[in-house]
DNA sequence: GTGAAAGCGCTAACAC
DNA sequence: GTGTTAGCGCTTTCAC
């Protein structure tokens, strides 16, 4: 049973002072060569460990990054969170990851268990719109950055997420170029942004391309697969009035609910109805047909979201105050193409 | 711009010590209910928010763990970090999490910071099978335990993960039942143990069953698709001479990489050839034909995870010493039937 | 170049 | 019940 010894424990053993060891633990410089080597040896020899509590209590600053997000379990924030390690990792930043499990009540709990701890920044993807708690953290002076979900509150904010009208647009043009003019489409809340700022780039897209908007093609869900079968069906059962050839599903639950649905209204996609799907992860590319899908590029949100913290922690430590701007990095998502969508002629 | 106050400010402002403070922010006893009152009162006004570092400091103990694993994007890791947050932070404990991308380096790299930072206690999916670095943790006086592989390493040691041999027993009885006496299979590296471990449960399951083991049937890979592809390719370029009628691939990723092979073979599954592979999620429904699998029940592995850690921190607070014992825990893996598996007749 | 000492914010032993 | 005080292990200022 080893022990980690402290600086002082070492200071002891070779009679020299606890600064002149913690300069040369640090790598400062006043320490002569020789000294130096004897401390390095010494450290070694006695297994010396830096303790980073009392080097945090001491400095301020936990060099920990506070990650707080819905389901650590769906792949984009898996990967979102794998891209921010990468980055601030090397800069000796260690991640803190809560899983509120979608519940408000557990965001407000971690987030004040994470301020506890003093973590030297904040990433955020709440699940709590008008979210009280986090003001807390908007009034000190640490950077918070949201992600995929940004909350209505009257101050400065910063965040990274995919452009998400330009996903409907995205959307909506490559159903548009394969002659689709009656395009369905499932919306999640539109209280969230993810939900809002989907639905009106699926219209703008719809009018710039001199399409009428029918709000008989709109259904709003809550991003439960559920709902996703439910707002299927619904448009379904309309289908002769609306006659639709299309449907847009913007979250990754809500489309495989709506295939579901689709299913098991005996039609076949692509040929009966063609689909085009938010999310949809296919790693083992073994679903058929293929889905067509919005795609945000996690792994880049993930590392601009640490490149971001690195440069206002580095500002920050700088001595700078926390000067907060209004500022969306926006990340552009992409469409991957799979076989759910069918020519009309 | 608000500022967290300290216990001190607060103790001046009421004309009392911190110590009162302190106590009365712990609920500890030997308050008066009106000082108590007052001192409540004041934490509000002057938002007071305790300071974990410096608690840490004096407690010599961070509340935190750290979960150290390959790719948090797996799912199979992703859910038993929720599992383990899950049950931990009721009780205050926070999770470190570190994402070595599959790399010994990596994985030193963040044992020896996560050890700076004081861990409490250490969760670990290693990929470092003689792992000297974490030694160093094993020869404290914290928990550790070890989920998915198991290192070579000549002391005792916990963990929690499947029963790997009883996983193959199952994949072996399921398709005996439904007449298959010629199952190839795919191994990852034996080096581990759940290659290890999986081998000889399907080797001993085909005896059990009066069925030679033919080592032309078994073909060893390393996990990734790639090498399940052609592990799998090599066992089709035989198959005349084998005449295998299923196989069992005893990995995710080289379950597609099998698939695929397959696929390109022209066969079909399963009227040509019976298919179980080995965690194959398919969250969605959309994989078709559905592929039998063996499942680890993801989320109990994190959740018996976390309480071995609450005990083992439990039983540390009351002064023990940490004794650690070889002791394996091990969670019941099951299988998930799809539609890939057809009965010879 | 080196050492002494203050102090980060807190807990807990001890004194009153 | 409450206050005083000594540290937890470190960094950093200032004196030498």
């Amino acid at each position: 049973m080893t022990r980690t010894s402290t600086l002082k424990e070492i200071a002891q053993k070779l009679n020299v002072s606890v600064s002149t060891v913690s300069r040369a633990v640090n790598n400062k410089e006043y320490v002569k060569e020789e000294t130096r080597e004897r401390v390095l040896k010494a450290l070694e020899e006695y297994n010396y460990v830096p303790n980073e509590v009392a080097r945090s209590l001491k400095k301020q600053s936990t060099r920990t990054i506070g990650v707080v997000v819905p389901d650590i379990c769906e792949t984009l924030f898996g990967t979102i969170i794998k891209g921010i390690d990468q980055v601030v990792s090397p800069h000796g930043y260690s991640i803190i990851v809560a899983d509120t499990n979608e519940s408000r009540k557990n965001e407000q709990k971690y987030l004040e268990l994470l301020y506890q701890k003093r973590i030297d920044a904040l990433v955020l993807a709440t699940v709590d719109l008008n979210g009280r708690k986090v003001l807390q953290y908007l009034n000190s002076k640490i950077p918070v950055v949201f992600i995929d979900n940004i909350p209505k509150l009257k101050v400065p904010i910063e965040s990274v997420t995919i452009d998400n009208a330009k996903a409907s647009e995205v959307a909506v043009e490559y159903l548009v170029r394969h002659g689709h003019h009656r395009i369905a489409a499932i919306v999640g809340s539109i209280q969230e942004t993810t939900g809002y700022e989907r639905v009106a780039g699926y219209k703008r897209a719809l009018i710039s391309h001199g399409i009428t908007v029918d709000d008989n093609l709109i259904r709003y869900g809550n991003y439960k697969e559920n709902e996703g079968y439910l707002c299927m069906r619904e448009l379904l059962d309309n289908r002769y009035q609306t006659s639709f050839t299309s449907v847009y599903i913007m979250s990754e639950m809500m489309t495989f609910g709506a295939i579901k649905a689709i299913r098991q209204y005996g039609l076949r996609i692509p040929e009966d109805l063609s689909v085009v799907g938010f999310d949809v992860h296919d790693k083992a590319g073994l679903v058929h047909p293929s889905i067509t899908s919005i795609r945000q590029p996690e792994a880049m949100i993930g590392t601009r979201t640490g490149e971001l913290l690195l440069e206002r922690l580095a500002h920050m430590e700088s001595g700078q105050t926390c000067e907060r701007e209004n500022e969306r990095f926006l990340v552009e998502p992409y469409l991957e193409i799979g076989q759910s969508v069918w020519d009309v002629i």
